[in-house]
DNA sequence: CTGCTGATCTGGTATAGACCAGGAGTCTGA
DNA sequence: TCAGACTCCTGGTCTATACCAGATCAGCAG
């Protein structure tokens, strides 16, 4: 079915977008000049943004165009890490915005946990971006209990799991992980400043210390396009 | 922007997937029904119809109407159990059709693990099912050397992994994966019967032995909406 | 019973045009 | 100088319509 004039519009703007000069600043020409470019209607060009998109190769931003998207950034959720540091590991640029911190029960974390639904929680709720574009909205919740006076302390600037282990001596032992394509909930979507029903990343984990008392709980949305998860695995069979 | 009628049409759909007595075999009204239903055209109901493929709750069939999607598969790629298993182990039925085997040179797979391009490879590409809907489109390659003979057994019946671990004394400890959104490539989307540009979910394996010798690498090309990854980490820190 | 034909379903692609609403400057008047 | 209004540019949404192409199945001929 390569005949459909949409798919042999999305070849040629990947010239285009490997074409430096075509598209400055990263940005592309607007939805109707290129239309008449190609003669065809804004539908069909459309068509053909939407196919790049999902190859993460290009993203919108509300109203202002189409933007050529930067790599996709690697990660491993199993390693901990700190944001920043695997950013700028990468030659990027991050950045954290804490949304909200509060401290009360929160049934879906408790559930996560197997903890009782009135089991209160530190809850920090922030937003990441790499070299300023958001691309990560995340909640998380620790057991208050396993780290007293959490959100007190400067949890912002240093990893936080480092500080669960340097400040609460606590090893985060047993972790289980869950993953999934997604359309971005309504909330996350506006916190990244996406439409709603953007492709995203699902990412949740559970995480208990070495006596199997829970820890933490939390659920990530990532952009789609925006990174490329890796695991590495030493141990034994 | 929960007041564009799309928006509020996918709500109402959302209802439709739920009423058992709408949708007789799984299967939605037509896309011209649906849009006389709800007074509107068939360009706006296609992007309801879209956002919902993205919720991954609905997807279409080429041209013979849309479905609406079973419950995510859960899949731990770190484990070797095999596909039957654990498909089987989630109360579905596993079919699988091996597509094509060769032993040649394969340059990717050689860089994957490190190995000089000339480095011919026992090759098998294969299309799984779950219930009869093709999810998964996947090649792999192993080194002859590691399991001689390998081609010439049964290795479409058993677990491979555990073939190479029973029949040829194998122990795959260290692995390393990278796992990111994708849109299918028009080969995969071919033979999983959808159209290219699908979104996707790429898996890619390199396994190595116990003395780091090179033993197995894959390529994995999931349908975004058939799996969830899960992983469960008991190790050390 | 078998295999072909063709009508009629379905979604897939495309046109042409309209208006809406947010983003980002510019212009203006205090 | 600066805040606020205005304007223009952008993508976002929607209508109405047309034709194409694969899937399906009834019906017919052998």
């Amino acid at each position: 079915m390569s005949d459909a004039y949409y798919l042999r519009l999305t070849d040629r703007l990947r010239e285009l977008l490997s074409d430096p000069h075509a598209c400055e600043e990263g940005r592309l020409p607007a939805e109707r000049t290129l239309a008449e470019r190609f003669r065809t209607t804004r539908v069909t060009l459309r068509q053909a943004l939407a196919q790049l998109e999902g190859e993460g190769r290009i993203h919108r931003s509300n109203r202002r165009g189409w933007f050529v998207s930067p790599a996709r950034l690697d990660y491993d959720p199993t390693r901990d890490a700190g944001f920043n540091d695997y950013v700028r590991a990468q030659g990027r640029r991050p950045r954290t915005e804490v949304l909200l911190t509060d401290t009360r029960p929160y049934p879906t974390a408790a559930e996560a946990l197997g903890l009782p639904a009135d089991q209160p929680f530190c809850h920090i709720r922030r937003r990441r971006f790499v070299d300023d574009r958001a691309v990560l909205a995340e909640s998380l919740w620790v057991v208050p209990e396993r780290a007293p006076g959490l959100l007190e302390g400067d949890y912002a600037s240093h990893s936080l799991w480092g500080q669960l282990r340097s400040r609460w001596g606590l090893s985060l032992t047993h972790r289980s992980l869950r993953l999934y394509s997604e359309a971005l909930p309504e909330r996350e979507a506006a916190e990244l400043g996406v439409a709603a029903g953007t492709a995203g990343l699902s990412v949740r984990r559970t995480i208990f210390d070495e006596r199997r008392r829970p820890v933490e709980y939390d659920e990530e949305h990532w952009l789609h396009d925006a990174l490329c998860i890796t695991v590495e695995l030493d141990g034994k069979a």
